[in-house]
DNA sequence: TATGAATGAGCATTCATTCAT
DNA sequence: AATGAATGAATGCTCATTCAT
């Protein structure tokens, strides 16, 4: 019997390779030897999980996306600004993460494949939001727009400048801009 | 001297048919031959206006930098969102810009001479913001900074959600963010 | 023993597959794996019974030319145009065989192997129509090339054109070379 | 101005030296590359005048049918076997164009636009033969079907077993099949 | 004996760049 | 200044082969 491996798992680890490779070389310029070098294993190997690089990158995204996702994780009831500064880029491997998760960006509006999971996480995290915070809005799915927005901004900015976007700094922008927005929210105390 | 006027002028249409090329076949994907169909010239042509594709491309991140000022040109005095709202994905045009502006977001972090541009591009939004916040806020600065967090955060969706963020969405959102921070403003009435 | 049996009757179960997979893909497309799927192994396996894939698609020439040699089997005696034509890929299954076998013949010239197995095949059909054409001729090595030249040059165009080519027309096309030629020989009636 | 070349000219020569790499490294093995040093330029150069690969082999085709037409020549009225053995693999440059030719025989099945090259040549000799022959047979389509395949048989044979298949043999060949064939026809004197 | 994961060399193709005209 | 033919390096992908299990 040949050696058997769990097929997902190695997907999903191939696809970590990939994410670090595109935070170190870009996501222009990675060729599929670099990810298979971060993986371990030669090009020819990738050909066993993903029929192409295309493939290949847009799993990567997957797995920055759920990355994204897990730091948002929702301590359940009330929302805080201090809970969603959580997704900001603040240390290294945010910083990594948003790299890559910026790069998608350009790309999106000419791969559906890709559009079609930008938009599966924004929905989730729009979804996760919107729920929060529907009794302290009356528009909540639009409060959670703005917040995403807010999260997106910031973060973008201290992506493109990360030396002069320090934590703390990126946290006080979050709240310059999110907290005059929560004051106006009916939150009871939790 | 005449010469030189029409070499200048050559390159920035070089550089709009550039955004134009990029817009429509994506940064990654863009070909030096695509951008002198675009421009109505051949390649060969191309290598009388720029050293290499690099400067290419870093011409088309400058033009679409100053298009995107040109948008933000303050009328003045008061800085309100009516006018900050120019500034997002509003119409077909402004759409392309920002498709090429995100995509040279994934590309900066792995070059100096783009995210110079960018920089310089942020700082002399950044300033003139600032400037006419001075007085309506003590963190001036921060608030523009803010400001710029909030459209980005905003044109990004809308760029990368076309059909789900009509201009009046984008409008709407945009004032559920900064709405709340402005009215903490100390605008004297213009 | 029974193991050897075994062994060369696999060999041949595998080398069938090999001539259905190379009449479905062609000679220069059929992969390794083609071939294995059409024999319902693995491609590990077919190492076990072939050093590499040249010996798998020698031995699927040799497994064409005994499927033409049995459509030949003299009947005995005298030779007749209408038993030679049972050569010709009148069905299915012996257009897929002479695909097969034209696809050898582009690449004879270049395979000491491959060209061996071809002339032992053209020698020994030689060799049996020379047999029987003893009597009839004073020429019959050549008579029998002929033969052998018509049955070639009427199966070319009929594998090549299968649909202007229904049996008929073969047939009468075979006739219409071979018939003046027979009419010469001096055969006595069986 | 740059140097201006004959496109046409220039894809003819390709195609010769496409038509040369087949016949000394075969169908199959002929890389993009071979082809590329035979006509004296790099691989990127055959880009500018083919698609693709199957472009060049396709061209390649045409180039030997055009050269089996041109070796078939009618000199007008009578057809005698003497001429049509001229399309015959009698010397070094015929036998290279046969062995391509019959390469191309085993992948026509699996490509439209080879088959319809390859049609395209036998309408061709076959119309030019039929015609020749509409005074001489009642039969005349059929009988320039049978001459075609007794060259194709003959030719088959020459080419895959050279040594045995010198010029006069070759001739003895074609003579036992089609003479008996044409002593049946009614040719007036020329 | 058979499996199938992994290798790694090989090739077609793309394209920025060069340069003779 | 402009052309466009040609270069040649780079890379994604394929697949025969190997080998641990």
């Amino acid at each position: 019997m040949p050696k058997l491996v769990d097929h997902d798992e190695r997907r999903r680890a191939l696809a970590r390779a990939a994410v670090d490779a595109v935070a170190s070389s870009g996501l222009d310029e990675v060729k599929l030897s670099d990810i298979a070098r971060a993986a371990g294993v030669t090009t020819g190997a990738l050909a066993h999980y993903f029929p192409d690089k295309d493939a290949v990158l847009a799993a990567a995204l997957e797995e920055v996306c759920s990355r994204l996702l897990s730091r948002l994780e929702a301590d359940g009831g009330r929302i805080r600004i201090e809970d969603i500064s959580h997704a900001l880029p603040l240390d290294r491997a945010a910083i990594n993460d948003w790299r890559v998760w910026l790069a998608y960006w350009g790309r999106a509006p000419f791969s559906e494949s890709l559009r079609s999971i930008h938009q599966k996480c924004y929905q989730e995290i729009e979804d996760a939001l919107t729920d929060g915070l529907s009794k302290a809005s009356k528009t909540p799915r639009l409060v959670a727009a703005a917040i995403i927005a807010a999260v997106d901004g910031v973060g973008t900015r201290a992506t493109l400048e990360p030396e002069a976007w320090p934590p703390e700094r990126q946290r006080a922008l979050l709240s310059t801009l999110l907290g005059p927005l929560f004051a106006g929210l009916k939150f009871k105390p939790a």
